[in-house]
RNA sequence: GGCCCCGUAGCUCAGCGGAUAGAGCAACCGCCUCCUAAGCGGUAGGUCAUAGGUUCGACUCCUAUCGGGGCCGCCA
């Protein structure tokens, strides 16, 4: 239930009518009249901009039809009032039993309530993370986990049929690196002494995996060349950074339906069938391409290479799909992974990537729009850069001053349900600030201590209510205006719910929490200096239980918000 | 040079083409003997970077310019 959609379907309805009547001409478009909550509380419950929109089409001023639309608006019982103002306004008044009903179907509704069948029958695949598998997962993918977690969560919420994905980069040189800083390892827990050159990962986290590879060997791959031992590692070391990888995304509440291999594409034919399929749109071809204007490279020379046309797809300059030494580019199996995707009949693929893959953007949509002939969308969401702070001081990551910032790090410091939070409060293109102190701050600079405190509270005068012995009335009795207009709020929960989806902002989620939590915490405090306003009474049990259908409602939709963005509603603080 | 993102209050940021542009922090003034003060109320603070355009209506869409960041052929 969305009283928006309702009300608009009643506008529309009596527009139909006027039509009918004469009083519109036939043929009028309809889609962009609106009904949404007004800016100023003062204005009404609903706005509607229909004589606006219709005027000019219709011929007619927006005064006439205004007058019109008003009469016919005032006969439907949901609608108290309805009056015409500013350039053409119509602002309505709802009947109680409207605010009533909304808090009645949201206790009923549950944890369904704000559920939208905007997605029903649209497979959508949101891939993220992608982290190449060479080490742990540090704060910047942290934003990106937490990112797409909570956008496919949304689109769950929102009625899409949602596959959670990560693409494991398994097949690049950056492997032979992760296999021969491995080998070190492997040397060094035999007792060797080593030494680790630039080109390869120095990371701790590579010892044991060094101590495994010896556990599993023994000194078979001692003094031999890397044609005996690479190709193993590589596999063996892989594995083993998947398994850190998943503890990572563990340990912040990610879960993903598949995992699918890079590696998997090569040698298997499929990267050829999907250049192949844009060979039949005659988009690969032999050629050269210009030298990029402003900045050359040092050792430029023209090179003739195999080019996918991704300028006949929106893209700015054709791109390579092979290298001139004949191995494929990167582009080449991330064409056949989109590939892959398409031929399992998503309607929509959603890519998750940091902000240095910006470039990347343009020829991946030309990929997705060739290989679908235009049928499949791909939105990519680009998440920026996170900056550290510890207790205000910017804090710098370096990997050689063992300053590098993990996932877990950020987990272990500041738990999952803050780091998740926070990271949700800002929209993905926007840059970051974290600040450690903050996060685990219990004040109202912290958004989610304020939303945990507010969902906490709620349920903490259901349990003083039970105790008093008061049990929840079939219908709530709202007396005052701060009660309204926390109703009101709650009734914005599945309009707000279907526009974060459309955009794929699940930062929305977060913002809309803080408001609702802001607004029962506002009226709450109304009880301090006027006790009558208080919800649980001690010396009224029936008025008390004629409260709780509302304090329940606020705690749902905290609840549902928190559990779309993978934040615990917390029962106690 | 090209492409992408950003530019809104002192600071950090919200804002689905709609009315007088909002919140938190910081500043100032108030409010706690318990329905969880981890809070609430109020005051002050704005040429929405600039200039055009589209529109009944632009912070929102388009173009140009300025400023900040990112990316830019065999790195993934």
């Amino acid at each position: 239930m969305n009283i928006f959609t309702d009300i608009r379907s009643v506008v529309i309805a009596a527009l139909d009518a006027m039509v009918a009547d004469g009083a519109l001409p036939p043929g009028l478009s309809f889609a962009n009249v609106t009904a949404e909550p007004p800016r100023d509380a003062a204005h009404g419950d609903m706005a509607t901009n229909a004589a606006m929109v219709l005027a000019k089409a219709a011929g007619k001023a927006p005064r006439d039809i205004a007058d019109t639309l008003v009469a016919r608006l005032v006969t439907n019982a949901q609608i108290e009032t309805a009056e015409v103002a500013g350039p053409g306004f119509i602002n309505l008044r709802l009947v109680e039993s409207v605010w009533t009903g909304v808090v009645g179907e949201v206790v009923s509704a549950g944890e369904g309530y704000g559920r939208s069948d905007l997605g029903t029958g649209t497979k959508v695949n949101v891939e993220y993370v992608s982290a190449n598998p060479t080490g742990p997962l540090h704060v910047g993918h942290t934003r990106g986990a937490v990112f797409g977690d909570a956008l496919a969560s949304l689109l769950d919420f929102a009625g899409y049929e949602v596959t959670r994905e990560y693409y494991i980069n398994d097949g690049g040189a950056q492997v032979d690196v992760l296999a021969r800083s491995v080998y070190l390892r492997y040397l060094e827990a035999h007792g060797q002494e080593v030494a680790f050159e630039d080109g390869t990962y120095p990371g701790d986290y590579l010892k044991p995996v060094g101590e495994a590879l010896k556990e599993k060997v023994g000194d078979a791959y001692l003094d031999k060349g890397e044609d005996v031992w690479l190709e193993d590692v590589r596999g063996f070391a892989t594995e083993a950074m998947m398994v850190l990888i998943r503890e990572d995304l563990a340990a912040i509440g990610v879960k993903m339906d598949r995992f699918y291999s890079e590696k998997s594409l090569y040698g298997t034919g499929r990267i050829e069938d999907a250049i192949e399929e844009l060979k039949k749109r005659d988009l690969i071809y032999r050629g050269t391409l210009e030298a990029p204007k402003g900045k050359v490279p040092e050792d430029w020379e023209p090179r003739e290479q195999t080019l996918f046309r991704s300028t006949a797809h929106g893209d700015d300059v054709d791109r390579p799909i092979m290298k001139s030494d004949g191995d494929w580019t990167y582009f080449a199996p991330d064409i056949a992974y989109h590939w892959d995707k398409i031929s399992r009949g998503y309607d929509a693929l959603i890519d998750v990537f940091g902000a240095d893959h910006g470039g990347y953007v343009k020829r991946m949509k030309a990929a997705v729009s060739a290989l679908s002939d235009g049928k499949v969308t791909l939105d990519i969401k680009l998440t920026q850069l996170v900056k550290l702070y510890k207790d205000g001081e910017p804090f710098k990551m370096s990997k050689r001053a063992g300053t590098f910032v993990t996932l877990r790090d950020v987990v272990d410091q500041v738990g999952s349900d803050v780091a998740r939070f926070v990271m949700l409060t800002r929209k993905n293109d926007a840059p970051l600030d974290f600040d450690f102190a903050k996060a685990v701050e219990g004040s109202k600079d912290n958004p989610v201590f304020y939303v945990q405190y507010a969902h906490a509270r709620t349920c903490s005068m259901m349990r003083s209510a039970e105790g008093l012995g008061a049990k929840p009335a079939d219908t709530v009795n709202l007396e005052y205006a701060g009660e309204l207009a926390i109703v009101r709020k709650i009734a914005e929960w599945p309009r707000l719910v279907e526009i974060a989806a459309r955009t794929n902002e699940p930062h929305r989620i977060a913002f809309y929490l803080y408001e609702l939590a802001s607004e029962f915490n506002s009226f709450y405090s109304s009880g301090k200096e006027f006790p009558e306003r208080k919800f649980v009474k001690e010396d009224d049990i029936p008025g008390t239980a004629s409260k709780l259908p509302l304090v329940s409602a606020v705690r749902t939709v905290i609840a549902n918000g928190l559990n779309v963005l993978g934040v615990t509603p917390a029962e106690e603080m």
